[in-house]
DNA sequence: GTCTATAGACGGATAGAC
DNA sequence: GTCTATCCGTCTATAGAC
């Protein structure tokens, strides 16, 4: 065997892609310079470059792990007995991760970044379609037990409630000192407004 | 009399902001160079820090010149004779600005380094918040003529109408074939369930 | 002769990659 | 730790208006 353990491979790429996630969300990509990532993990140069090729490398990574961590709370939500309600936990979880400062300024990084960086924009895109059809799931089967508003589309709704959770995200970074519980409680409104039908069959 | 014709002076200074935007949004802030610009404008770099005494406030103009355009718009508005109807006309011009991908790309960049610099950031906050005062007049005049639910304060509302004009622009910037004229709609759909009143005394 | 506007070269610093 | 590349902003010099 070689002397390469996969684990402890994986737990020091993980390492890293904490530090550098850390770094990027402080700083900014550009402004992060790799000798910063280093200092942050404890890690030399070198090392470095070992587990990643280049500074983008290390920035991509951040996100294609938060994608395999967002499917993974859609898929849980589709198993819930009420659709509606999963709906409405799963964004009010994605929205409640503006209380992190470390993720709005990532979010808000990676924004600018897929602005000119066609292969990243993709990646990004990828993420959001990929939300947006676990979204589009959760409203469709809320559809079919008659939880939603026949007038609405469930693609055009999932994009819409995607474009919430976002607002969220630039809400929380324009004002340091969101009432969080209180923003959540008037976009849980304006979706059971938008979403729900003018005649619920429940009181809900 | 000193050789200085404002006139000039002014119509110069306003030829490098615009330079200086569509290099902003091309290539983001940080690896924009002042070379680049100067390329841009026409002009060299002598004359370039003749007019700005650093990149970083050729930056912060387009956001401050930005402002005065907006405080126009909402004055407009004001002095509408249906303040609702002004209310959503404002929101579908400021929305309708994501047709033009520089203005979502500089919106993103001034979002990113927004979140690094303590004093931009207080200039977006700035506008932001003038932009949230200026619809919450436009609400609450509505709302004073019977045309929003009581339920909703002016406040919270002008704050979330803000978020969605934010939303569309988030999903212009994933989305580089969005049906401008169909997310305006489905915006608008939102607007009247989440503002309106259940039963509204007219038929809008 | 004093001021504005412009040009262009260059210094000092710093980055990424190995 | 090195090596190469790049960038910001200063500095000097020149032209013209009053």
């Amino acid at each position: 065997m070689r002397t390469v353990d996969p684990a402890k491979h994986a737990a020091k790429r993980a390492t890293i892609v904490d530090a550098a996630a850390g770094c990027f969300a402080e700083k900014g990509f550009e402004r992060t310079t790799t000798a910063d990532i280093c200092r942050a993990a404890g890690i030399s140069s070198g090392s470095l470059f070992h587990y990643f090729p280049n500074k983008r490398a290390m920035f991509t990574a951040i996100f294609t792990d938060d994608a395999a961590e967002t499917a993974g709370r859609l898929e849980t939500a589709a198993k819930a007995d009420d659709q509606w309600e999963a709906l409405l936990d799963v964004v009010t979880e994605l929205a409640g991760q503006v209380a992190h400062p470390a993720v709005v300024r990532l979010v808000l990084e990676a924004a600018a970044q897929a602005a000119r960086d066609d292969e990243f924009a993709e990646l990004i895109r990828r993420n959001d379609g990929a939300l947006r059809d676990g979204l589009a799931v959760l409203v469709e089967r809320a559809a079919d037990a008659g939880l939603i508003d026949p007038g609405v589309t469930a693609r055009a709704a999932a994009g819409w409630v995607a474009g919430l959770i976002d607002a969220m995200i630039l809400r929380a970074s324009l004002d340091p000192d969101l009432d969080l519980p209180a923003e959540q409680a008037v976009l849980r409104t304006i979706l059971v407004r938008f979403l729900r039908p003018v005649s619920p069959p429940d009181g809900a």
